[in-house]
DNA sequence: ACCTGAACACCGTTCAAGT
DNA sequence: ACCTGAACACCGTTCAAGT
């Protein structure tokens, strides 16, 4: 399978190691053959996406909290997709690396696949704040995980290599804590 | 001047159509002379991305919240930021898109310059929690923005195309004002 | 001192031609 | 039906050679 070895090319080579003709050559064929299964090189690294966020919904599922406190739960799962982060780089940046050209959207079973993570939070976020909407919780849980990502993201790429500087994982629980005690008000 | 050329390709083409030969000929001379001036292509984008730190900096600079308010300051701040991705979208993502090779840290005049940055998310957090010490201000301005900018990273990116979706600004409202909630307890 | 030209080892993408 | 080979228009980087 073509996805398998862009896989392996992309852990070990980083993301900048993909090529289209590597992979062809990895699996054996000519990279002419390639461009009958895949439209261009974006349609592949789309699909390679589609199966990271795969991996990394099951990465989450397979490492729930042991409380039942939500704090608890929401922490670790930051801890969790920050572990994922640093174990899978490489795969975890072609994730984000790819721009939708031109405005294009990202086609649906993409987007599900998104969710399904997100869902994650949203199941961790929710017996925090009983009294709030479906919809609001939905949000908030899109918030503080798109802010958990920055964190991640920025410290990834060195964005954060300054002066008196906190762990990656220090920035995400003060970013959850403190958004929790507002969100719980 | 190289670095002129090169942000002109890229604001024009996009992050993907910098390369050094273009920037090469755009400014009338050949490849190789490039090499004499820029160590690699990395080299190249460090040193635009510093431009445009800088541009960052006057762009928020430039446009103070007319209220006093803390939360409207932080508010304000954040929509600038979120109008600047908007409107330099491809300058903006290549600050970004650059991965320091193998642990190289990025050099000290960068950090420097992102620290700048930063120092005005600082001053708008400041009024807010006096009681709070010099280096807390200074972590939370810090997870603050990280967060900020992860929202606005994946909404430019379309990692947040979901259903039920809020716009950059709401979401970074509602992170906004929990946090400071929670800082402010 | 400053710059070029040409080379090297790569890219993504297409498509006539082969089996 | 499936695959190749070769071509096209690009890359980043280096370095002997020119003025």
């Amino acid at each position: 399978m073509a996805l398998e070895a862009a896989e392996s090319l992309v852990t070990t080579e980083g993301y900048k190691g993909l090529s289209t003709r590597k992979v062809a050559s990895a699996i054996g064929y000519t990279v002419g053959t390639l461009y009958l299964v895949f439209d261009s090189q974006e349609d592949l690294v789309l699909q390679l996406n589609g199966r990271t966020l795969d991996a990394l919904y099951e990465w989450l599922r397979a490492r729930p909290a042991l409380s039942g406190d939500p704090g608890n739960n929401l922490r670790h799962l930051a801890e969790t997709y920050i572990a994922y982060a640093n174990t899978e780089t490489a795969r975890w940046n072609v994730l984000f690396e790819y721009i939708a050209a031109e405005g294009n959207d990202l086609p649906d079973w993409y987007l599900a696949k998104l969710s399904k993570v997100f869902g994650l939070v949203e199941a961790a976020l929710k017996p925090l704040a009983d009294h709030r909407g479906e919809q609001e919780i939905q949000q908030a849980a899109r918030v503080l995980w798109a802010g958990v990502h920055g964190i991640c993201t920025l410290k990834i790429r060195h964005r954060m290599d300054l002066a008196g500087g906190q762990t990656t994982e220090q920035m995400a629980h003060m970013l959850i804590d403190n958004f929790m005690l507002g969100f719980q008000a």
